[in-house]
RNA sequence: UCCCGAGUAGCUCAGGGGUAGAGCAGCCGGCUGUUAACCGGCGGGUCGGGGGUUCAAAUCCCUCCUCGGGAGCCA
């Protein structure tokens, strides 16, 4: 069965054969003695005609079965048909019914509500629109590994259970044998400096988990970060990686998922212009600027959602904020030497409302200065023995960040929400499908 | 957690004190080029739950629940 079944998107070089495709049924038309049937295998779609006149009174019949979501193969020869989706249409000559489908699958070719959507997410996947930005997600991920591998990066593979360390938003527990509580990582980042120390350029690639109760649309509690740590390299260097890599991912979603951002209806030409360098915008400069435009936010707070829309604005592509205050950014930022009110970080904002894609930092590298913001935060010391062993033992200019890859992928697909941005997304009050 | 908004047929919604509605989907019938086809017919309801006001509540009041949007936090 498997030979010449060729799949949707390989038919147009089987114009004027006759082959079979497997797949499911999204349309069905009939007008009394020619029928029309839609079929989608993944990577296409393909309308089938049937002339009652001109095919087998079994064939027929077998049309007449179908139900939407069926799946089928389907027989006949293909060739060039403007009236039909695609150009391409196959005159049906067999069809075989493969697995029925219930007459009351939930999704219609019309306007659902998201709670509903949400819901059906497991037959939500199946259209068009879904199926186009797992495509450009799955082309973000390649680019990302491809980017890392040309310039030397090995990828780390860190743990999901952890002991109590990292960032201080909300942690998932479970039970952990005789080692009490065991928490799901909120970050790969203290592991990459380890590694980082051992292999010089790293990055991770895998989920993340926020127990946070946050209901937006740039907040999943399960989301996949990319959080690549280099040996020797600055602040400086480090912007440097951030928007030289965002800038590939984008440049590979335009060159290798034109067809797919055209069914997303994204207008593009905000992407075109994401290339090296990005502004980089001191925080204090931030902070005037939004004064100037009328925000009450001072000098020492963090940025909130209104500020980074206000800076975003002022710019056509993602804009660097860089240096915020020590009290507003997390314990293990390096201590800035030109201004020790502040730490070495940067947040990369990204255009158009999609909010903060990056969060970056040098990482402190003076043992004694480490300890001291560990105990000013009252973290538990002990948890962090093997991060602090990192500074004893051979302490190294370090920087790195993490990418939130949902976020990437909304910005690049256009959507309003993260969470069509992952296959089966996970909020706070949504564990199934 | 806080601030808004919304829950009526499988779906999308109208109806806002007096016998529950439409379109789509489903089912039956018709149609030889349909594109979310079209035309005719049929079935389909705990009006989110509970309590209250009233002769009478989907409709007014109270309360709880659920969902959506936003804030905070962050990627």
């Amino acid at each position: 069965m498997t030979l010449s079944t060729p799949r949707i998107d390989e038919l147009k070089q089987h114009v004027g054969h006759t082959v079979t495709v497997r797949g499911w049924v999204t349309h069905l038309r009939s007008s009394g003695k020619i029928a029309f049937v839609v079929m989608r295998d993944g990577t296409g779609q393909i309308q089938g005609v049937l002339v009652k006149t001109q095919i087998e009174p079994a064939v027929w019949e077998r049309f007449a079965a179908l139900t939407i979501e069926t799946s089928v193969a389907m027989t006949g020869e293909v060739h060039t048909e403007e009236r039909s989706p695609g150009g391409l249409e196959m005159a049906v000559t067999g069809l075989e019914i493969l697995g029925e489908s219930a007459l009351d699958y939930p999704i219609q070719p019309k306007e659902h509500g998201i709670d509903f959507l949400l819901d059906n997410r497991h037959f939500w996947l199946r259209s068009p629109r879904q199926r186009a930005i797992a495509r450009v997600r799955n082309e973000v991920e390649q680019a990302i590994h491809d980017f890392f591998y040309a310039r030397g990066f090995l990828r780390v593979d860190t743990p999901i259970l952890t002991a109590a360390i990292g960032e201080r938003a909300g942690l998932f527990s479970t039970e952990y044998f005789d080692e009490g509580n065991a928490y799901l990582a909120q970050t790969g980042q203290l592991y990459g400096e380890a590694a980082a120390a051992a292999f010089g350029r790293i990055y991770t690639f895998g989920p993340t988990f926020r127990a946070e109760k946050s209901k937006t649309r740039r907040h999943l509690t399960e989301f996949w970060m990319i959080e690549p740590e280099v040996a020797w390299n600055d602040s400086d260097d480090n912007m440097r990686l951030q928007e030289d890599f965002v800038s590939y991912l984008v440049r590979r979603a335009l060159d290798r998922c034109a067809a797919d951002l055209q069914i997303l209806e994204r207008d593009t030409a905000p992407l075109e212009r994401v290339t090296p360098p990005f502004v980089r915008l001191d925080y204090g400069d931030a902070i005037s600027l939004l004064k100037r435009k009328g925000s009450t936010t001072v000098w020492g707070d963090d940025l909130g959602a209104e500020d980074e829309s206000l800076i975003v604005e002022e710019y056509d592509k993602p804009v660097f904020v860089m240096n915020y205050p020590r009290e507003a950014k997390a314990f293990y930022m390096k201590e800035n030497p030109a201004d020790p009110r502040t730490v070495l970080c940067d947040d990369l904002l990204a255009p158009e409302g999609y909010g903060e894609i990056i969060g970056g930092s040098q990482r402190e590298d003076d043992y004694e200065r480490l300890l001291a913001r560990i105990r000013a935060e009252k973290l538990p010391e002990d948890a962090y023995g093997w991060y602090l062993d990192l500074r004893r033992y051979g302490t190294f200019v370090h920087s790195g960040f993490g990418l939130g890859l949902e976020r990437t992928v909304a910005w690049i697909c256009g959507l309003p929400h993260l969470r069509e941005a992952v296959a089966f997304p996970r909020l706070m009050n949504r564990l199934r499908p």
